[in-house]
DNA sequence: GACAATCTTTTACAGATGTACGATATTACC
DNA sequence: GGTAATATCGTACATCTGTAAAAGATTGTC
C-alpha cells in the first residue's frame, strides 16, 4: 500500500545524494572529497545537506569511530524514477523523446550507445 | 562575448516557461488554461511566475488590449541545454547513459524511437 | 459616464534552500 | 589525563520559492 510519501529533495541535496550512492556510503569528509574540484562548498554545508537528506528519509547513518557513515535509506531506483519523471514533466511536458533527442543532437550519446540501448529494449527485460 | 548569465529558474517556473513555449506566447489566462487539470494553481500564482520569469530574462511581454502577452525572450535551445546539463550533473554526475537507460527500461521510449534517434545521430548534423 | 468584467500591481508570508560559524563532543596520542 | 585533531550539533540567516489576496487600472457596454 501507499509507499510513504518522501519529501522532495532540492537540487543541491540531489547532488550530494548522488555522491553517497556513488560511494556506496561515506562520511561527511568522504563526500566533500568526492565533490568536483570546481564545486566550492564548505564541510559544514555538506553536513547540513546530509542531515536534511536523512531527515527526509533518503539516508540513514551509523557511527564509525567518531564519524558518521551515511548510506542510502530509500530505494535509489525509486528516487531516480520520481526525479526523472518530475523533470520530464516540467521541462518537456512528460514527453521523453525531446530529451533523448536533445542528448543525441548534442553528442551526449553516440551511435554505439544507442545500439546498446536498443538491445536493452528489445530483450525482454532481464530483471 | 560571455552570454549574459541568466538566473536559474525554479521547478515551478520551469513548468510555466514550458507552457509559454508550447503556446508560442500567451496571456496569464491562456497559460492557466493550458495547465494540466490536476494542477490546481491560482491565476495570481501563475502571474507571479510569469513576472519572475520576465525579471530573470526568460520572458518579455507586450500588451494586447488590457492584457499582457508573454513570449520567450531567451533562446529556448540554450535554456534547455543548461537545464538538462545541470540535471544530468546533479542526478547522474553528468553521464547521460544511465538516464537514457532508465527511460528505455521504463518503457518511456520504444524501439522505434531509438531507430529514429539513430538516424538523427548518424546523419551528419543538418545545422 | 457608470458598471461590471478583466487585468495588472503591490504586497504578504510561511516554508524551503544554500551556505556556514561557533560550541561542544570524541578520540587518538603523548 | 591534557591536548590537538576531528566530528557532530545547534543555530543562524539572507534568499528563493510557492502560493495568493487585495487594491488599483483598463475597457467594453448600456
Amino acid at each position: 500500500m501507499a509507499k510513504k510519501q518522501i519529501a522532495a529533495m532540492s537540487p543541491a541535496e540531489t547532488e550530494i545524494l548522488r555522491i553517497v550512492w556513488e560511494l556506496g556510503g561515506g562520511t561527511v569528509q568522504e563526500v566533500v572529497d568526492k565533490l568536483p574540484p570546481d564545486r566550492q562548498i564548505a564541510y559544514a554545508t555538506v553536513q547540513t545537506f546530509l542531515r536534511r537528506l536523512e531527515h527526509k528519509g533518503y539516508l540513514k547513518h551509523k557511527s564509525r569511530g567518531k564519524a558518521h557513515v551515511f548510506t542510502a535509506s530509500a530505494q535509489k531506483e525509486e528516487v531516480i524514477s520520481r526525479t526523472v519523471k518530475d523533470f520530464l514533466n516540467r521541462l518537456f511536458g512528460g514527453d521523453p523523446i525531446p530529451l533523448v533527442q536533445y542528448l543525441a543532437e548534442h553528442g551526449e550519446i553516440t551511435s554505439e550507445d544507442i545500439d546498446g540501448l536498443k538491445k536493452l529494449i528489445d530483450k525482454p527485460k532481464g530483471k
